[in-house]
DNA sequence: TCTGGGGTCCTAGGACCC
DNA sequence: TCTGGGGTCCTAGGACCC
């Protein structure tokens, strides 16, 4: 009954990959993001340890992080090396158990209920295949369940090989911020804040009462579970994908209409291809539009059926983005295609 | 002159149906 | 002259994650 969930987290993993190949840059600040260039807009996806000592972490404006490190190397974002260095790093993975779930390019979760060897056991044999096929090094967190895990492997980081049991939250839990919670992001740390929550056990001491004054029933109620350390989700074998989109930042905001109906019509292009690759069509398209306030905008409209049509699709988003008002200056423009259906 | 790009899930309100 | 009540779908927008 009890479940026993590995969380797998690889360290600072695209900086890593990067410092495979450049090995002279070895214990360097190392940045990467965007194009590798911190005076253009981007943002830091990972960043070594070396330069995380300077207050560097993922999601800050690369010219924040060429502030607080004038002497960082910036690097430009490679996707298909890191996705195939993630390819290696699944491949070891799948040996320890199909039970998988991964998240993004560089995390997994396994559910190992089943397995006779104890967890630490096999995490500690898993650590050492994955550095020996990849050179890379990743911590692994064990606990009964998803969040649990992902918090231990977060508690002994880079390298790290943690459990957690549910005796061990008032102790070793409790005393984090409530921010570590897995789906406790800015806004719903701010507003526990008013409510004079700042660690988790602040949260945990909170009544479903006083929680339900302030969020609906269910956040409410995943807040207060996550606090106490349960957690039921599943790990999740196979997720359908729900929606396929490109969004792109302009270097300077946009005032054109002309502009902005080009890059549409090439993004649809691009995100049509993907439709096809994967055998889906699509009845919904979204185009979003960023202003400089940070405001988002959204218009879809739904076709009768799916299509994989590329004219029906351009059409709606020539509606949808002439449906927005262009009076200001635009700072990103994304294209989304959802409701899919399978072709085959 | 802050804050990328790929996504997922939830909620609220209106439309529509029985 | 009043206008129930439940279910479902759609859209817009917010929050969050890696």
């Amino acid at each position: 009954m009890t479940r026993v969930i590995m969380h797998v987290d690889m360290d600072a993993f695209f900086a890593s990959v990067e410092l495979k190949r450049r090995p002279d840059l070895m214990d360097q600040p190392v940045v990467v993001g965007g194009r590798g260039d911190p005076n253009q807009r981007g943002v830091v996806s990972t960043a070594t340890y070396a330069a995380r000592v300077f207050g560097i972490h993922s999601g800050m404006p690369l010219r924040t992080a060429s502030r607080l490190c004038p002497q960082a190397v910036f690097l430009p974002v490679d996707f298909s090396a890191y996705r195939a260095a993630s390819a290696d790093v699944f491949a070891e993975l799948a040996k320890v158990s199909p039970q998988l779930q991964p998240v993004g390019l560089d995390e997994a979760y396994l559910d190992i209920s089943d397995h006779r060897e104890s967890a630490p056991v096999i995490g500690k044999r898993l650590k050492k295949s994955i550095t020996q096929a990849t050179g890379l090094v990743a911590s692994v967190g064990i606990g009964p369940n998803r969040l649990l895990a992902k918090i231990a492997s977060d508690l002994e980081k880079p390298d790290g090989l943690t459990q957690l049991a549910i005796a061990d939250v008032p102790e070793r839990v409790w005393p984090l911020p409530v921010r570590t919670l897995h789906g406790v992001g800015p806004r719903t740390a701010e507003r526990l804040s008013a409510l004079g929550v700042s660690t988790v056990g602040d949260l945990a001491a909170l009544s479903m009462a006083t929680l339900q004054t302030e969020f609906s029933q269910r956040h409410a109620h995943a807040l207060h579970e996550a606090a106490h350390g349960r957690d039921e989700r599943p790990v999740q074998t196979q997720r359908v994908r729900k929606s396929i989109g490109r969004e792109r930042t302009f270097q300077q905001d946009c005032r054109s209409s002309a502009r902005l109906a080009h890059d549409a019509r090439l993004m649809l292009d691009e995100v049509h291809g993907r439709l096809l690759e994967r055998d889906l069509a699509a009845r919904t398209v979204t185009v979003k539009l960023r202003y400089r306030d940070f405001t988002t905008h959204t218009r879809s409209h739904s076709l009768e059926q799916a299509s994989n049509q590329i004219e029906p699709l351009a059409a709606l988003v020539h509606e949808c983005l002439f449906a927005h008002r262009l009076h200001r200056a635009v700072r990103l423009l994304g294209v989304q295609l959802s409701s899919l259906e399978s072709t085959v």
